[in-house]
DNA sequence: CATGCATTTCAGAAATTACTGAAACTTCTG
DNA sequence: CAGAAGTTTCAGTAATTTCTGAAATGCATG
């Protein structure tokens, strides 16, 4: 399979992007090979397609599979594994999201906690950032988690709301403890 | 400058997830450092601190520069550089933000822009893809300069509306046009 | 249960990224 | 303006990550 000049720009680009997501190029070539095509496809035509190794499509494979990024799925009388990404974009990006805050947040707020756990250490400066720390993530997370629950519709709305939501903040306005306290520096 | 134990855990912990953060080791265990210090650092002192190189310590510094990560502060009498981490948590989260979206999210706007401009390819399927994903691009970036302009005080109750948040987006329901039709997949 | 097809694993090669020490540069001071 | 103190640059080296080809594995079929 050869690309167009169309899927060969956008291909490259998802490539060198790849570093900075996180991903290398081959699994953003792939990613992105796999977004622009209407059919799902197979290992041996992405590997013909990018000009890679069958093992780097294997591999770039199994990594997209581990950020729930791609679809297998199978097709009538052929018994070889066949990709796709799917259809809706909203879909996409939760995923994105979720993987995302399972490898770049949980695991930092998991150690805040334990560090927060072992106890004062006489370090007060210290300790005070890593609690502020620790409750800044959680108070994202959580909100993060409502956005989650919303369907899609509402989800829309609630972006495109504009400048309206100022005034929406403050219309629904009970009074929450501010969590903006921080620690005084001490210098 | 000997690190304590919660210290030493803390830039450890950073420096392992620095890769994860799109920076490197060195550059995430600066920045713990400098996170936890209730005083500027300077150079000298990090390079000690962690063990590095003097030039290693200098280009991490640079680096949390460009990502406007850390501040450059005189003290009196001493013309060394010393450096420190905004008190404020929102600014950081704030900044963090900002350039990564600068970074990550960006350069592909401009290039799905730059795809489409150069009209209709007779690729359906590739093309219409390509417009949806710039639409939904926009429309997050969109949301998210919203949220960049509300002062802390509204951003912290809106996150802490909880499960409120829904019931909001339904009061205020203006009928927006729903963006989240997709094109069919040609199989 | 041998064969053929598809996929995965893995050790080493290639490429990329990070780090160091030495030299160069800048800025301040006497 | 010479020297000292501080910082940055840079070429080479070290470490890490990515990629490949070959071998191993899995699995359906005659």
């Amino acid at each position: 399979m050869a690309l167009t000049p169309l899927q060969q720009e956008f291909v490259l680009h998802f490539g060198e992007m790849g570093s900075r997501w996180g991903i290398n190029r081959t699994v953003g070539q792939i990613y992105a090979l796999l977004f622009l095509s209407p059919q799902p496809l197979n290992a041996e035509t992405i590997t013909e397609a990018l000009g890679i190794s069958r093992s780097n499509t294997s591999m770039g494979l199994k990594e997209l599979q581990s950020w729930n990024l791609v679809r297998l799925r199978h097709i009538a009388g052929d018994r070889r594994d066949y990709f796709t990404t799917p259809d809706d974009l909203w879909e996409i990006v939760r995923t994105l999201v979720e993987e995302r805050k399972k490898r770049e947040i949980d695991p930092t707020l998991t150690k805040l906690r334990q560090l927060e756990m072992q106890g004062p250490a006489g370090e007060d400066y210290a300790e005070a950032r890593i609690s502020e720390l620790r409750e800044l993530i959680e108070m994202m997370t959580g909100f993060y988690d409502e956005m989650e629950k919303l369907e899609t519709e509402r989800l829309v709305k609630l972006m495109t709301f504009g400048g309206k939501i100022a005034g929406l903040i403050d219309k629904a306005g009970a009074a929450f403890p501010s969590l903006t306290k921080k620690p005084q520096q001490g210098n």
